[in-house]
DNA sequence: GCATATTAGTTACAATTGAAACTAAATTCA
DNA sequence: TGAATTTAGTTTCAATTGTAACTAATATGC
């Protein structure tokens, strides 16, 4: 039988988020208080890190962040001197980002500290449970598209 | 072998924080546009509409939102009309707070509007993988208490 | 070829948010 | 008791955020 009464914390999106934002809250506060980074600015350290050269545009399709926002976090970086950017020739609407030494420096401090807080997080959960969790955020992240 | 290059798209902090935006959002739309209602008021309707009489701090405590937060909410809440505020006799600090018939309205028409969103999102999910989920989301709060 | 539409990115503005400081009431304990 | 602490809730302030409007460059259609 369905539920019919509206119970907030058997809710799953009530659920999803608090449990979300505590551990972007937790993770955040590992980077943004000893690197003075926030979390817009690490996503697109994090991208460029893996990727560089891409565009704004681009941050912003992989990274399901507002243009705007990685607009002011691109700035921010560059003013912090942690990224460049190179006007595309071809096209000069686009600026090609890439991190700097120092952003690299950075990127390399925090991956790991982040791949860490995964793994420590990761620990209370079986092999197969991680496994099913992945599985079915691909399946939820599907019917939002489809909304 | 643990990974050792973050891969922003497989990496679960982002993955989940990107999935719950993406639901608390839609969601957030279904009734917001509706009702003029953002999440923390309807958080705090949700929370009376099951238990009339808590204080503002009981609904912080049940729902994991900041005080200030809750706070603001109650008043615009009562603003509007949806809920009454009595001061507790027995410690005057304290308030009771009760949902107006004007407030019953609205969470007799949002309650059920989340329970069907919240059903149609599950239709992507086996039952077990429903049951999973919600296992897997306790056992990472456990973990989040701890740290 | 030039007017129109689209795209990359920024700026301006208003709304949301949380940390810190505050008020008022209640509790503690010396 | 009554001074010192704690608790409930509010207010102030600054930072973050997104929507909408904008600029500049490119692509499209007639």
């Amino acid at each position: 039988m369905p539920k019919t009464t509206l119970h907030l914390d058997r809710f799953l999106p009530y659920r999803l988020s608090v449990v979300t934002n505590r551990i972007s809250g937790a993770l955040s506060r590992h980077y943004a208080d000893r690197f003075g980074i926030g979390i817009p600015e690490w996503r697109v350290i994090a991208n460029l890190g893996r990727t560089p050269g891409l565009t704004a545009n681009d941050v912003v399709e992989r990274s399901a962040m507002d243009k705007v926002t990685v607009s002011r976090a691109v700035a921010a970086l560059e003013h912090k001197g942690l990224l460049s950017r190179v006007r595309d020739e071809g096209d000069k609407r686009k600026s090609r980002l890439t991190l700097s030494a120092k952003g690299q420096t950075v990127y390399a401090e925090i991956a790991p500290l982040a791949l860490g807080f995964e793994r420590d997080l990761l620990t209370v959960l079986t092999a197969d449970e991680a496994a099913q969790l992945d599985r079915i955020i691909d399946k939820l992240n599907g019917k939002m598209d489809s909304l």
